[in-house]
DNA sequence: TTTAATGTTAAACATGCGTTCAACGAAGAA
DNA sequence: TTCTTCGTTGAACGCATGTTTAACATTAAA
């Protein structure tokens, strides 16, 4: 098992940064493919090292998976921290560090998978738009409603969509990267977060179903 | 391989709808782990036949899934159509029908590998959205937009995200069911279509950034 | 009745996976 | 120096997977 205290030069045959280097490539690994797909095999190789080697420091595959869990979520954290004084989640900055874009994909697929730190990272993401609700976030205030939960979770989904389905948004529009992808996105975001999708409300029609959602 | 041509008892040992149950064996299976976690001794376990047999109806596992693909999708294309004269994807109705919501929780798993059939899905729906934006949809007209496509795709995406992230919502706010969960997300939705998110818009401020957009 | 074709199965095969193990080598401790 | 610790490896183990194969039973065709 990896060594919980970081000293300097403690061990004999060098390399406390080999086990971070393994995670790194685990994180890049995971990231690409998800958890399943990813073999330790692949890790392995991606990190230049034996299998063996992966286990020794990290238990098990599942254990190096709540490692670059815990990682990536607190990576993410700070960035988001470090970046708060800007009015938006600062697409051009935090896309041009290829490190946290992959950190970003590995947040995307983690909330896929059925597993509990994507479930608390989601809630966590909950959380960070209920507060806006409340307090409202650089000079915008939003629209307010009794279900503040309910309305804090519908607004973290959709806003996570966008990211979700990058890769297949990016293959119907033919743009270049992710980058492009969701700049080509960002007008349509601002005007349907400032006016909604909708122009005009029909007259009232015999429908049973007065739910006026558009959901497949 | 599964035979081609459907006659009436025409083979030796009766069963040509043996091949349909491993097929929605299948289908249920694929659309509750996705398809790289479904075995398909799970799939011959569930359809109550041995492994064997559904390489030989199907070819092998890829084989199987594409089969599976095409009956679902068209299986969605007609009851989306049957259930055009309704204002809305009429959740009550389709939620009511467990087959459908089987159909509907394959297609999000399809979505997400990347696979061909899911991104001629994700295309499919996006010209849907657009025919809706250019012609309107139940009495309603939509925003307009130079960019239609990726107003078109912008929208699409949004719109595929409650079903998307409906487990993760679920544990969220303790719903009981995904129809539950849509029901509590329904007024949210509704408002959000109708006025956007956002209240009110800050003054000018320093930011070199001018999209206005929320995303991680 | 004989023949051929088809649906079906049990068993085996080949492969890739996560993991374990024995050994090696380098470095600090004695 | 000798001993012990520990990072590291290569090989192997056990298991689950997708697929193949040989056999069997049944039925239409001859």
């Amino acid at each position: 098992m990896r060594s919980t205290k970081k000293s300097s030069n403690r061990s004999p045959n060098s390399s406390p940064e080999t086990a971070d280097r393994i995670q790194q490539a685990a994180i890049r690994e995971f990231a690409e493919k998800g958890f399943t797909k990813t073999t330790i095999r692949g890790i392995a190789s991606a990190a230049e090292v034996s299998p063996g080697l992966v286990i020794h420091h990290f238990g098990s595959k599942e254990g190096l998976r709540s490692a670059c869990d815990d990682y990536v979520f607190t990576a993410i954290t700070e960035a988001k921290a470090a970046n708060a004084h800007y009015s938006t989640m600062a697409m051009e900055i935090v896309f041009a560090d290829p490190v946290m874009r992959t950190n970003i994909d590995y947040l995307m697929k983690s909330l896929l998978d059925p597993s509990e730190h994507g479930q608390r990272y989601f809630e966590h993401y909950i959380d960070l738009v209920e507060g806006y609700l409340a307090d409202g976030f650089a000079g915008y205030t939003f629209r307010q409603s009794t279900d503040r939960r309910g309305q804090a979770a519908t607004i973290a989904a959709l806003a996570l969509a966008p990211m979700m389905f990058a890769d297949r948004i990016q293959t119907a529009l033919g743009t270049t990267d992710v980058k492009d992808t969701l700049t080509r996105m960002a007008p349509h975001l601002l005007d349907l977060y400032l006016n909604g999708v909708l122009d005009s409300i029909p007259d009232v029609e015999a429908d049973t179903d007065p739910n006026g959602d558009d959901q497949p």
